[in-house]
DNA sequence: ACACCCTCCTGGAGGC
DNA sequence: TGCCTCCAGGAGGGTG
């Protein structure tokens, strides 16, 4: 019975932080290096900035020279400029050129970059909510994200007072992004249900055990993932049009009515802050 | 500081 | 090749 409800679930998913990352390694590969020759802007409402004239005529003849990540951003400096890009939903980055299968450059391309060598990248978003910028400075756009998780930034002590100075539900908290940098839906569902805690608990009842144990969660769901690729339900794809493998591992994400991998009760669904929410309703009390 | 609501957008699911 | 409605989802903005 988790078929139906669970499939309908797995159409909204959108790339969070080792999805992201995993785009911007293998970017990094591909494009480092690469001069664009000319840009196509299809759909203009996914360049949030500057107008699309302008933006085609900044890049072209520019280097890509570094490709980064921030939160669930992807930085790409094509020097002097910043090129940002948030996939949002089901936005993706393709490069054709290195695909076993090769998408369509459909109706869903909405961004065309062609660099001199003949590669091309494809920004391709069936959703449109994905948005691209191109900044003199990346903080303009990234500017008021918080900690990244994997980084020492997360330290233990500083995490816990980090918990305790806000009163808020976990959840909210942690899919704000000016509080931690890169959590989406699933896995902080996942992180919650590994930490053994409730998304309604509030961040500053949190014991220092309790605390740490998220911490320790939140890294290792996220380590995890990456390993595996990411996750793909149904719109996530690697720049090779590959899909990722952690699906299969999830433990509670999209998993409503299914056994808990820890106690076997089933999976509960519930909304907070207006999201799915996926809990244990034994484990995490 | 926090909760709540709205907008963006469309494919898929379910109702009929 | 059936049509129509509903809905999820991240971020940014506004309001209470």
């Amino acid at each position: 019975m988790a078929g139906a409800a669970a499939h309908t679930e797995d159409q909204r998913l959108m790339p969070e932080l080792p999805e992201v990352e995993t785009v911007a390694r293998r970017l990094r590969g591909a494009l480092v290096g690469e001069t664009v020759a000319a840009v196509e802007v299809r759909w203009e409402g996914s360049v949030a900035t500057p107008a699309a004239a302008e933006f085609v005529r900044l890049l072209a003849g520019r280097t890509v020279t570094a490709v980064g990540r921030r939160g669930k951003f992807l930085l790409l400096h094509v020097d002097p400029h910043w090129l940002i890009v948030h996939l949002r939903m089901t936005g993706q980055l393709l490069v054709p050129d290195l695909c076993a299968a090769p998408p369509r450059c459909d109706r869903h391309v909405h961004v065309i970059l062609s660099m001199a060598s003949g590669r091309q990248l494809y920004f391709r978003d069936a959703r449109k909510f994905g948005r691209l910028w191109l900044v003199p400075d990346p903080a303009a756009v990234v500017g008021t994200l918080g900690v990244e998780p994997l980084d020492e930034g997360l330290a233990a002590e500083a995490w816990a007072a980090k918990l305790a100075s806000r009163r808020r539900q976990l959840k909210p908290a942690l899919l704000d992004q000016r509080f931690l940098a890169g959590l989406g839906n699933i896995y902080v569902d996942e992180a919650l249900w590994s930490a053994r805690l409730h998304p309604l608990r509030r961040t500053d009842t949190l014991s220092p055990a309790e605390a740490e144990r998220l911490r320790a969660a939140i890294r290792a769901v996220l380590l995890s993932a990456l390993a595996d690729g990411g996750t793909t339900m149904v719109s996530f794809r690697d720049p090779c049009n590959e899909v990722g493998g952690h699906a299969p591992r999830l433990d509670v994400y999209g998993r409503r009515g299914a056994p808990c991998p820890r106690c076997g009760t089933a999976i509960a669904r519930l909304v907070v802050g207006q999201r799915g929410t996926h809990v244990c309703p034994r484990c995490q009390p």
